[in-house]
DNA sequence: AGTAGATATACTCACAATGAGTATAAGAGT
DNA sequence: ACTCTTATACTCATTGTGAGTATATCTACT
């Protein structure tokens, strides 16, 4: 059996959150694609890294000069020709995607921090819905409406795109990142790693594209982060060690791409037995809020702790 | 850079619930281990697999004459020395290790249908609890609590186990599959692959061992599935077109290791939306039931159709 | 000092979801 | 007719959730 022709790619979407706007690391890579940003990626060394994880922690310190916390395995790709050099003769490529949280944004070489939803700019919903919807996606989705066959077909095409993008009654969830996003892609919508094609898709409006599919990994990312938020509170991988109530929501907020009702969101945290309160107060423009800090024993008590998503739109 | 001894081995946990007994298909790999049952696997073959599901389909067919319908990956393993030929100077091992779901007990050569739960006995408290716990774990956690050497580390100890094995007031939650494994695992109730010792693990009360790692696989997937369970409603994978909802109760409760109200069941599918009843009624017993058949629709309509789990113990 | 602006925190209320139970219906077999 | 068994309908208390009102406590400004 042949066994000489596979490379190990482990890839990292890495996640810091800074006033409130999650982003992710990216690097320029000017050999492939122009000058698409990519997805920071490094070969498994077989012979020293013991665990996948070591070695990508070590590869993340190498390239960034970042020490990440959090890692959690994604999702493991290794689709032919997925990777363009496949084609020429190389060997085949697998790669291992995972989602890392870091507290602080730390300066970094070459590589740099950029937005995650400049990728993926449908998915903040925060100051209302995203500009794109209407003016990008919902025409793009009503031709493609239009252009169904039958009647069968325009009402499975109308029932996923309105569970996709929550239009009708069905109510938008935060959740399906990636149904959205093969949707998009489906309707062309998604110039990925193409750069030859534009027309309805003029300057980055819905959104800037990757190398090769990271924005699809991207998106893997997202969708899995916004659906662990709701059972286990991952988010405070990405706080300082105590924190007032209202940052805490902001970056539940910032993550799931939707604004959360303030009294009810302090009620949840608070009964859910998230935090703590430590005696301090902070100021800073208003009342002065209290200052929590995070409970590690909700781990121990509660079946699954977490920040629930919205459930109706 | 070497990558020259990477092997790729995809592995299956291949479900099916035939008389309410979930089952998984296992081999007998004579070469290694004695005689332990082991999950069914094969490598990737580079050349001719386009992509990683492909492969799995194409050697479970090959393996075992079984085609699958639902299948979905759970994790990559790569530990160095997770496979024992390594040592040997053999290629690097990555496992990549799948979920799949077949409707019916298909005949196959080789493999073999096991008992699900009888590789996680602690797992099926469907007759109360399981007897595994009162017999064997209980005592267990016990010493292992009493040899805590502080107060701090008692109560962390007993916190753990509480959580895990719905001790004290926290309640059983169906989901916790793996934390429970890995405790056990750590008081030294699991003799994974190895023979030699026994004690208080006798003939099997913690379970039967399997090959590897591939106990550890089995309660991955295990985890997986109830917790997907939850807000997607793969059950429907394992049944018949039509039943009753008698029929679809019993393969959850099978699943999920727990009774559930019966009333309540119905409530809960009914109103989701997730069946609809076809006008024929079956007859087994009692009164007949309605025979229903499940509304894909449901998929297209709600935000996370699926069974909750109980959430009070 | 007093007031506007801003944020924090407490409390209420309607309604949906959930756990648990009682009551009744419709078949098979004796 | 009666028992056994399963199906189905309905009730009730409790909890969880979305949404809103009311009040408190700070800063900055006039």
């Amino acid at each position: 059996m042949d066994t000489s022709h596979i490379e190990v790619v482990l890839e990292a979407v890495i996640v810091a959150v800074t006033d409130n706007e999650p982003r992710i690391l990216t690097l320029r890579s000017s050999n492939q694609d122009g000058a698409l940003p990519g997805l920071p990626s490094g070969a498994l060394d077989v012979a020293h890294d013991r665990t996948l994880d070591r070695g990508l922690r070590r590869w993340i310190r190498e390239q960034a000069g970042i020490d990440v916390g959090y890692v959690e395995q994604l999702y493991t790709f290794g689709d032919r020709y997925r990777h363009p050099a496949e084609r020429g003769g190389g060997p085949r490529v697998l790669s291992i995607a995972y989602l890392a949280l870091v507290r602080e944004e730390q300066p970094s070489t070459g590589a740099a921090w950029w937005p995650w939803y400049q990728f993926l700019p449908w998915e903040d919903n925060r100051e209302g819905e995203a500009g794109v919807i209407a003016e990008v996606i919902a025409p793009a989705l009503r031709s493609w409406l239009d252009q169904a066959e039958s009647d069968a077909d325009h009402r499975l095409r109308a029932e996923r795109a309105g569970v996709a993008f929550g239009l009708d009654e069905t109510p938008w969830d935060p959740v399906r990142v990636l149904e959205r996003y093969e949707l998009l892609y489906q309707l062309g919508l998604i110039n990925e790693a193409r750069l030859e094609d534009s027309g309805a898709v003029s300057a980055g409006l819905s959104g800037d594209p990757m190398v090769l599919d990271h924005r699809r990994i991207a998106a893997t990312a997202l969708a899995r982060l916004r659906g662990k938020l709701s059972y286990r509170p991952v988010v405070f991988e990405l706080l300082p060690e105590t924190f007032t109530l209202l940052t805490l929501q902001k970056l539940v907020e910032a993550l799931i791409g939707v604004r959360l009702h303030k009294q009810n969101f302090r009620r949840l945290v608070e009964r859910g037995g998230l935090v703590e309160g430590t005696g301090r107060r902070s100021r800073s423009g208003g009342r002065p809020a209290e200052l929590y800090r995070f409970r590690r024993e909700v781990l121990l008590e509660r079946p699954r702790p977490g920040f629930g998503l919205p459930a109706r739109g």
